[in-house]
DNA sequence: CTGAAAGCGCTAACAA
DNA sequence: TTGTTAGCGCTTTCAG
């Protein structure tokens, strides 16, 4: 334009669609976001100018003084050392290796993105880095958090529930929380799994289980052997696992060692149930022939898997998506009580029982 | 919303910060961010004054005045839409499933958090939605971009690469494109495979292609191909699949129809791989005995399929960490050119070659 | 219905 | 070395 003037450069501010559209930034302000009392011409006028100055918003700017990042953290925790985790696999790699996770972060994003929330990752695997990021939450960096915690000493939970910040959990906290969570009937679909093994006909049937001091865990155990002894078989051995397909493997030889019989395995999760029917193979037996094999998760895995898995599916994808709804609702109504959704998990029958 | 007034629980700001310590704003904000002419005795009472409110810096209020989010995005970028349905494996969850995106996660985390950055992170499934995401993105919310996207008619590439917008995609382009990007030595792990099977005593050895309107599934053919070449291997046949089991089937089949005593084959990725494996097990092959197969990509079907798959394995973990150091490295210095790093792919022997 | 003006909380010249 | 003072770009009363 005028020669006494730079260059107008970079990126164009409300200030510049302002003039543009010759009215006043907050006239621009009022378009951009939807406000009624608006003259339909002079939006259209501002709308001309928008486009024509590929103006978009800047983001911290807005943040500053609306106070929403229109963004929420998925914290995912764990504690400093699993119980026993002897294998060289990271906790990061473990974690975001798992197809939950890839599902919950899909189901995620199914709710968030038509709320047009996006999603900052974060990890916290030590105590030092889990205060910071409380610090960081608090910044204002983002306007709530999911936390995904699994594992029972995790202070986490506690403190997060304590801050004011909106916040849904993935999973029923391991102790008594004033905090809103989703998560899926763990017995009853342990349950499922006892009662198909049952109606199969099988007369010796031992259970994988996961680290036992994680809430899911028991659960799935407590609920499997109660429904098991409901159909008249009182003791049900287990070995504990680490929900990895190794250490599912280990399980099973020596439940196997144990009791050679053995017809039915229940397994707490998919990849451990991939560990049995590796086990299983070795030792010459047939799926489900010789013995029956029933997962939990109906991960990805479980249908690749040869023989495919029989399993309890959890509904991952829509347990997420309405975990994102229950924070979006918390993030809108500051003051609302906490609440939790519990899913039912269904049987997929498949070919190894 | 009640009559009384029960303490707004206000987040301290600098301001209160300064009051406590009895200094000025500026101060505070010196020793915040380290500046070094701050009096060590000045310094000790601003950050008891810090301690004592419970300070924590507001990250919009200084992304706006810095022009620094400390956060990237990853990308996730795919040329078709598919809605999401828990029946079916939509997009977002096949992609968000896969292993690879798991470790590339993890790998970015590790040079991320030293850095003090976040990741964010974002989906492209439909044209809709990638030209808000450039929009976004040049709001300003995130300092620069991971692109993960492997579809050669993707146009984000290109869009993003145009922006000022620092950014490293996860392969080679498959246009020419003055960006950074981090990939892996395709062609030498294809000839990782062909070593592999000549080394085991394979006579007729064909391979199964990815689509070759994709550069890695060129680079896989073309690397294949010459190594058996070198081999004394002049003619080998190849049948074009789509990167999916079933068609790997088919592929198979015709392979197995036009040469029945073939011994060996390579598929340019796992899911292929798995699908040889099929149609090997239905026209009565052992493997590796009569057919020795080998995949590409170490993804988590390879260690679940049975037999397991010998495959060439990608060091995704260190790629991704290059990666965000590369993208650090353009957000610290913005007029970087391009660069590109090439990483040694290496052969995980299994049971099935 | 529109504009003027006051900040949001912070950093970074520029003075002192 | 420290304080003063402008803003960063936006939303939002509050007048007009």
């Amino acid at each position: 334009m005028s020669s006494d003037r730079p260059e107008p450069a970079a990126i164009p501010t409300l200030e510049h669609v302002a003039v543009v559209a010759g009215v006043s930034r907050a006239t621009v302000s009022r378009v951009i976001n939807g406000v009624r009392n608006v003259d339909p011409q002079l939006q259209e006028v501002v709308r001309a100018a928008v486009e024509q100055t590929g103006y978009v918003p800047n983001h911290a700017a807005r943040a500053l003084v609306t106070r929403r990042t229109n963004s929420v953290a998925l914290v995912v925790s764990e504690g400093e050392h699993r119980a026993f985790d002897a294998s060289d696999t990271p906790f990061v790699g473990r974690i975001f290796t798992d197809p939950y996770f890839g599902r919950l972060v899909a189901g995620l994003f199914s709710a968030l993105r038509p709320a047009a929330y996006s999603l900052t990752l974060m990890l916290a695997e030590t105590d030092e880095i889990r205060r910071q990021l409380v610090g960081y939450l608090r910044q204002g960096h983002v306007d709530g958090v999911i936390l995904m915690s699994s594992h029972p000493q995790d202070p986490l939970p506690r403190i997060l529930a304590e801050t004011a910040l909106p916040l849904v959990l993935t999973e029923r906290p391991s102790i008594p929380l004033r905090a809103t969570y989703v998560d899926v009937a763990q017995s009853a679909g342990a349950a499922l799994a006892a009662d198909h093994l049952v109606a199969r006909g099988c007369k010796s049937v031992a259970t994988v289980s996961g680290p036992l001091d994680m809430g899911a865990a028991r659960d799935r155990l407590s609920g499997f052997r109660d429904r098991m002894a409901r159909h008249g078989h009182p003791y049900i051995p287990s070995v504990e696992a680490n929900f990895t397909r190794e250490t599912g493997r280990l399980a099973t030889e020596r439940l196997l060692a144990q009791n050679p019989a053995l017809d039915g395995i229940f397994a707490a999760n998919d990849l451990m149930a991939l560990g049995a029917v590796l086990a299983l193979h070795e030792h010459g037996k047939r799926i489900p022939q010789d013995v029956a094999v029933v997962g939990f998760d109906d991960s990805n895995v479980a249908l690749a898997s040869r023989p495919s898995l029989t399993t309890v599916r959890q509904p991952v994808e829509e347990m997420a998506a309405e975990m994102a709804r229950m924070l979006l609702a918390h993030i809108g109504q500051p003051g609302r009580p906490a609440s939790s959704v519990i899913f039912e998990p269904t049987l997929v029958v498949r070919e190894s029982a």
